[in-house]
DNA sequence: CGTAAGATTGACAAGCGTCAAATACAGTGG
DNA sequence: CCACTGTATTTGACGCTTGTCAATCTTACG
């Protein structure tokens, strides 16, 4: 692990986490959550970012490069959980803990934020707003996991990949808007079936399949949708949409008041 | 549904939710929490307390009997996602979301009271420290989540079924505490499938295996756990244990501070 | 006492996992 | 620049877990 001080250049714009998706936010707002961010840090591909079982589980904000959170079974194997992109909090699961439940591990070369838990706990004092702002957050996650189980319990491997395809074109949208039908994905296949809930070698005959039929082309690391309302269709969850400023949320507040 | 605006008798001391759980809480915020209640209700066995796709979705306080939520497929098949015993927060994830997420569905006669959204607003803004704490109660949810996602991605039938039981067991004890080996459980084999990724004619195969090896007894809607350590070693899932009263969690406040 | 919902059982099929080997590919050191 | 080596992908044969279909039995309840 390579330690820095400074936040890398051009992170900068990032930091305003996946909570401006629920809300528009004051610049004061934006500031406290830049405060959030306590020392930097830079890992290399495959590098373990925090393992699960560490104690106290502590919050990171993943500023470059793609991760991954999973758990490990005892009998070695393992789920994943979710894979993070720039924007991500990552760990925050595991904040009520007194052991981390999930490891967080880079796919690829990332920076990665550590997010003092002092200055979140003061922005619920300070951001009541911002407060429940970080709450709805968690309840969007939540509404993934249980997407996720829904297609785990109930879709075959074809329509979990369609569904993972999907998905993760949307989600890839909100971040590099003016995206095409073709995205990143540095995943194994063998990370692909830990993540769908199969194996490697079935996930590359589904793949295979998927290819043949004209859904989608591959190269390593790399998919490209062809036919993607097809591969929506396929993709069987119900849609989902957020709804912004929701009505009942506290008003922003200026700076720091009565303290 | 059999409305009532009165709480009704003996649920009082059981609105302080799940998040008492997390850390111990001043009469005040106690107070605030109770102030949550809004409209009070029935509902028979097998009604539907709220519907996915309802919109704006509402928030949901169960007090008494049993009730699940799940989603819905397009080719009708459905995953139950959780079974909500009194003092579950229900509802919270379609909370961000146009449309309600999860369907809620009564087991038991239950009653539920309706949470205020405004109410829950002002508890942010008057009460930072419980807004952390029900952040913290999303995050609990969200382990909850991730684990069972990992049962159904790398367990089998009859690992999931042991792990649902021992899961089932430690969760009720926290609430009837002095309670044994055995508890009420009021769904169908059916259900149980839905809620386990599994087909009803499956559940079956495997109860009625774990009953012939001696790991419980099974009687209508009623479970005894007889050989509680081997079936907890078959639930091979990793022990999760929350933290209480964490450091960094705002400082209870008195009252209405300034305004 | 009748009826419907739930539990049980058996025969069979399908999806997915396992094992093992072959092939393609990327990164490395000489 | 090339041979080398480990990692990732691909493929086939086979078996097991789980699903499907359909019938029967049991229990709760009007």
């Amino acid at each position: 692990m390579n330690k820095a001080s400074e936040p890398p250049a051009g992170a900068d714009g990032l930091l305003p986490i996946r909570i401006t998706e629920l809300a528009d936010l004051s610049t004061t707002e934006m500031a406290a959550l830049r405060g959030l961010a306590d020392r930097f840090a830079t890992h290399a591909r495959h590098a373990i970012i925090r393992q699960e079982g560490e104690m106290p589980p502590g919050l990171f904000f993943l500023l470059e490069g793609w991760a991954v959170s999973s758990v490990t079974l005892a009998d070695g194997s393992r789920q994943l959980l979710k894979l993070h992109v720039p924007g991500d909090l990552m760990g925050a699961p595991s904040l009520p803990l007194s052991r981390a439940a999930e490891t967080l591990i880079a796919l690829t070369d990332v920076s990665v934020a550590q997010v003092s838990l002092e200055a979140l706990g003061e922005i619920f004092v300070q951001h009541p707003r911002l407060g429940a702002l970080f709450f709805l957050s968690a309840q969007e996650e939540r509404v993934l996991l249980m997407d996720r189980l829904t297609g785990m319990g109930r879709l075959d491997a074809r329509h979990r990949i369609a569904w993972l395809f999907v998905h993760l074109h949307e989600r890839l949208r909100l971040v590099a808007s003016g995206m095409g039908a073709a995205f990143d994905l540095p995943l194994t296949q063998e990370q692909l079936g830990d993540l769908l809930g199969l194996t490697a070698v079935h996930v590359n005959r589904t793949l295979r399949s998927l290819d043949a039929e004209g859904y989608l082309k591959r190269e390593r690391g790399h998919i490209e949708i062809l036919r993607y309302d097809d591969l929506k269709r396929l993709a069987a969850l119900p849609p989902r949409t957020v709804r912004r400023n929701l009505s009942w949320l506290p008003p922003s507040r200026p700076s720091r008041p009565g303290r």
